[in-house]
DNA sequence: TTGTATGCGTTATCAC
DNA sequence: GTGATAACGCATACAA
């Protein structure tokens, strides 16, 4: 069967062999530079490949040497920016230092495996994940018990993986305390509960050690990932009527939809309602009103974790014990946070409540 | 020398056979479910290949099938969210239809070019590209006549290529004639003028149909794709001192750059200075002021897409003809373009100028 | 229904 | 310095 690539052949060694009169084995020594082929037979080999348009096939490379030079980068979604910069940064980074990314998304633990599963049968040398489930990860542990390399791109301690990210419990907590020094006693919070519990655990803990009093219904978790559904979140904390003078959003997506339904409401932000986002996303510097968010520093993040990689990635024998990078969150503190107003907007102001 | 996958040597064709006591012929025809093996062979087999968590060596079956199942795709940046998405989708079609993605950045036509490279390396059975400029295609070309299939994602005609975009010169002239409807005269614009001149020349033919005249100064270039371009950007705009009444950004970015910079000079957004932006981002959607915008369905977009590679890389021999596939862009009309007001702006108003 | 031999393009080993 | 030869893991043609 005649199939895609048989349409132009492309050239390999054997061609430059026939062409200069050298064996495959010199051609391929020439070609990689090495000093024990003559000046001579180098020259004419590489003038060879040239005018054959020669591109070395990185596949039958992969076969013999037993690694592809390549890692797989798994990510949930590309639609908020910050992993996105930090998805572009780590191409960017392994580019530089000579592995091709094979890149897939998933947003379910089965989409996640069947990518995982992917990645091994293109023979990828070490892989690089934002896990969907953060407190699952044994499929994660059984790879690296067969001393596959992989470096998590999470802030979380104690997973017993290779681990680069921010600090985001004490980062969410910095937050949380933030609004609670302002003065404020009754915080929303917008993030996930389940998959991704660290943020919230860290605003759970704010309150803890501020003494202060929290009711389950003042955290909800939103369906998706996305502006709308930030959106979406607030209105339904506000249904709740709890009196809430401040939002924690672990997610300027999330964030920056409140700020929307706080201006389509009429409640007015900071002064009826301080809101706190995660990522300090481009959008928040420029909003009408600034947004006051947690920084991390994705070129750092990125560099950090490719630098474990391939560290692992050049181990031989059994990987050494896991690291984890822990990058510290910083709190920019913009308009979006003040103290608690006088007006209150939970007392039947806004249209609806 | 030991290399870090002989660390956990994976299982083969032939270890199954070695456990089954069938032939690796028969194991490997017995796992692709063929007919031809009795059933009772093919049990055991898959229950051995599972029992040794055998993953099929895609690179080896790509150096006997001549063929990867993998296609390279290219992207300029991750910062504009509506590319991005439309990466996210075509990552998920290619992976419905099983091929995997391999990815890459450029920004400069000497990274696409070693991207590329890269991808050819690896064998790739095919290119989507959002190629750095627009107005230099040779090296796409080259990769056409020596049939490789590329597909491009740019709204652009007469390109002797693939592509699948949004009709950019078109959206570009309606989003420019709306402002001109409304009764501005002096409309700035934001946009590339050099590599992706297409936006631009929709901006200018709007002006050319309608009558209105010109100034080169009322456009620029912003520095970098982002907000702070567009803020930037906006800023060169005033200091002309043209009157401006209406802005025309190429991308979202630049216009909520923009509309930052209004906020923070006292332009009122839309009674002083209205804009329109092009790629109708959620932010636009969800910011104070509402942005008018041209919305493009990067779904079905990268479903056009993923569909001509896909019939570009089963035809046999040849390639057929190059196909355009051009979708419209829809003006969405918000808050932030309106009737000029009475005051303008320029005349000193603002602080600096 | 199953086994054997061959080749994909490369690198590595060992001759010469 | 350079050239054979084997091997990587798989699929195919051809035998049995």
């Amino acid at each position: 069967m005649e199939n895609a690539l048989t349409r132009q052949r492309k050239s390999t060694l054997a061609d430059i062999a026939a062409k200069t009169g050298y064996g495959t084995n010199t051609v391929s020594l020439a070609l990689r530079g090495s000093t024990r082929i003559s000046q001579a037979a180098r020259d004419t080999i590489i003038k060879a490949a040239e005018a054959l348009d020669y591109v070395p096939n990185n596949t039958a490379k992969a076969l013999v040497l037993k690694r592809s030079n390549t890692v797989g980068m798994l990510v949930e979604y590309l639609t908020n920016p910050q992993p996105t910069a930090v998805a572009t940064a780590l191409q960017r980074e392994m580019s530089d230092r000579g592995y091709s990314v094979l890149f897939a998304t998933s947003s379910t633990p089965e989409q996640e495996a069947a990518a995982i599963e992917m990645f091994r049968r293109h023979m990828v040398d070490g892989l690089l994940i934002y896990p969907v489930d953060h407190t699952n990860l044994s499929h994660l542990h059984r790879l690296r018990e067969r001393n596959f390399p992989v470096v998590m791109l999470v802030g979380a301690r104690d997973t017993g993986l290779d681990a680069v990210g921010v600090d985001e419990f004490q980062a969410s907590y910095d937050a949380t305390t933030h609004l609670i020094a302002l003065g404020h006693k009754r915080i929303g919070a917008l993030g996930p509960t389940k998959d991704k519990p660290l943020k919230i655990e860290g605003f759970r803990h704010a309150h803890r050690v501020h003494g202060l009093p929290l009711d389950e219904r003042q955290i909800y978790e939103p369906v998706g990932f996305s502006m709308a559904a930030g959106y979406d979140g607030m209105a339904i904390l506000a249904e709740r009527d709890l009196g809430l003078t401040a939002l924690f959003a672990a997610s300027d997506m999330f964030a920056l939809g409140a700020m929307r339904w706080a201006k389509v409401k009429g409640v007015s932000v900071p002064e009826q309602l301080s809101i706190v986002g995660y990522d300090n996303i481009e959008y928040g510097e420029f909003s009408n009103t600034t947004l006051t968010s947690v920084r991390n520093d994705g070129g750092t993040l990125a560099k950090a974790a490719v630098e474990r990689l391939i560290a692992l990635m050049e181990t031989d024998g059994p990987l050494p014990p896991p690291t984890l990078t822990l990058l510290p969150g910083e709190l920019v503190v913009r308009e979006s946070s003040s103290r608690p107003g006088r007006r209150s907007w939970a007392s039947g102001q806004t249209d609806k409540l």
